[in-house]
DNA sequence: GAACTTTTTGCACCCGAGTGCAGAACCTCT
DNA sequence: AGAGGTTCTGCACTCGGGTGCAAAAAGTTC
């Protein structure tokens, strides 16, 4: 792929040649908003564009403070929900000149040396989505150095070494016990996903103190370990298979879609019970296939893109303090709830 | 996140320093396999330790010819197969000191850009998998400089430029259709992906291939224009519901499993029928959710793991050329035919 | 057109490490 | 113990561009 024309790379010192000024000046052509004359930027961006110059983000990230670099652990492979992430979450950093540097720790010995090798390549920010180890990836976080920014995104967080860009669960939840309430079910089932201290949602917490006040009990619940739907299949069937009948649930209200989707197939095709009919189910996030014509999931849709690039407006800001923020998103009604 | 303390980066002279060696020596005893003796490594790396150094790998780029990153661009977000490949090939590559950098080219006008910021990062090598713009997008890399490999990664490809790894497509297809004809079917509808000419699939040549020379007669097919199971579900329903019952197809042979996914969605909410009672499915990944309790879907399985791995070894191989390898996979039969 | 501003441009020095080779240190064997 | 070989270690030079300031050029004002 390499022109074997061009031995050596084309560097501003070679613009700079071409274009009859000095090194210096061809960089600033290249900076957004720096002191140049518009027609030196011109001369030199014709020399630039006639010998295919074009700066190295190495040499640039080696002699500066900035990297424009992300990284971006994830470690939740499962929910289908992170693939939507992923998009939005790219999309922004990239149109704003951020390039992102995606790190599996799915598994958790995975996540020290990650952020490690983040640190090596001198990421400006380091962002945690979704985590199931956030936990030890916090920790790991605070004993390297050079990690200057720490996002959670999409999960709350108290820690102040850290930025959490979320929605705001507690509304959320609530709207969604609103609901559950308003439309008469009266057994409730909350599945939800693993714990974390660090990093958290709210979900579950919220739910059960909403209905513990509208109806004097608490609601059912059970755990599932990782936002899998397969898991969660078998989960909800553990759960729900010894029962007699009328000891079932009325709706299963589900920490995320990934639980919710899962449940649905183990209602309808494990217990042979029907959705809404028999079980009704919500869930969280509004992935695609909820949307589908299987599930028709009624969801609370987060504002993704708004939030992708809100983080964006976080890594450019100068602030290193208070940049927290909760988004509202809205609740999707379809068929299952 | 950053210790105040030390206000600037430990660098190799520092630990150099500590250690009582030259600086070279730092670096040799941080290289695999460098002629150091393992009484100066031990001291070295202690020293490190104790300094908390990491090499910083921009400097390290920036002065080698190498730079141990990837760029993967992605543009196929609705195929949730494609979180399965991000995750091996991910872990694939930080097993043996890869990065990844992660490019969303869903946006067409996006790939040459991309491009061209992989080259500026200065990316060993660009990682495409399965691209619906891949034809662009590989002209787009011809013309950018210092991208030194391509490789097309779960696909085919004949460039020369371009390495590609993928299963055996012809071998695949041909197990399926041996598979639908000993079961029996006999109006197959082969639904297909998008087309490129640059990389391609070759399941439904073979399929229609295959077919023709048993039964004498092209079979059905249609095209959905993404790998996306909500597409998918909608190209199915067009193709499907005004048809009488008897010129429905028994069997749809699908091109991957992002499509079977959709066409059961259909068969089954849309047209009221059964799977694979009244049309059979099958598919081609075998997705997380081929093998959930709703779709128990019939599909052929890529050794990704291998693949990934695979993947690697054409990174560290000093060949340029013949790299080209064909995996074989197997049938997982389930329920849906 | 002199005196003063403001905008442009040039430059010394620095970021942190890899390469290839020459010289030093160590080891083996007779 | 010394020759001959092997393993280590040190060094000059290089990768490509950012920073802050000083000098130069261009623009203003009376």
């Amino acid at each position: 792929m390499t022109d074997p024309t061009s031995p050596r790379n084309v560097t501003a010192d070679d613009v700079a040649e071409a274009a009859g000024v000095s090194r210096w000046t061809v960089n600033r052509a290249f900076k957004k908003d720096a002191s140049i004359s518009p027609k030196t930027r011109s001369k030199v961006m014709a020399a630039a564009q006639a010998l295919g110059y074009v700066p190295d983000l190495h040499a640039a990230a080696l002699a500066s403070t900035r990297s424009n670099l992300v990284a971006l652990l994830i470690d939740d492979f499962a929910n289908p929900h992170k693939l939507v992430m992923l998009e939005r979450l790219t999309r922004a950093l990239r149109s704003r000149g951020w390039d992102t540097l995606l790190v599996n720790t799915l598994d958790p010995d995975d996540a020290a040396p990650a952020l490690l090798n983040a640190s090596q390549r001198r990421v400006d920010a380091t962002i945690l989505i979704g985590l199931q180890f956030d936990d030890e990836v916090l920790r790991a976080a605070y004993k390297a150095r050079r990690v200057k920014k720490l996002i959670i995104f999409a999960r709350g967080s108290e820690d102040p070494n850290t930025t959490s860009i979320c929605v705001d669960d507690e509304a959320a939840t609530r709207e969604i016990a609103q609901y559950v309430l308003t439309r008469g079910y009266r057994r409730p089932l909350f599945l939800a996903g693993p714990r974390t201290t660090s990093a958290h949602l709210l979900r579950k917490e919220t739910f059960t103190r909403v209905w513990q006040e509208n109806r004097g009990v608490v609601p059912d619940s059970a755990t599932v370990t990782a936002y899998d739907p397969l898991l969660s299949a078998e989960v909800a069937h553990d759960t729900l298979a010894p029962r007699s009948r009328d000891a079932l649930p009325d709706i299963i209200v589900c920490e995320n879609d990934a639980l919710a989707l899962g449940a649905i197939d183990t209602i309808r095709h494990r217990l042979g019970l029907t959705v809404p009919g028999d079980i009704a189910v919500i869930g969280f996030d509004d992935v695609p296939q909820a949307a589908g014509p299987n599930y028709r999931l009624t969801t609370y849709r987060q504002p993704m893109t708004e939030m992708a690039n809100y983080l964006v407006d976080v890594l450019e800001s100068a602030e290193t303090t208070d940049l927290d923020r909760r988004f509202l998103g809205e609740l999707v009604v379809r068929d299952s709830a």
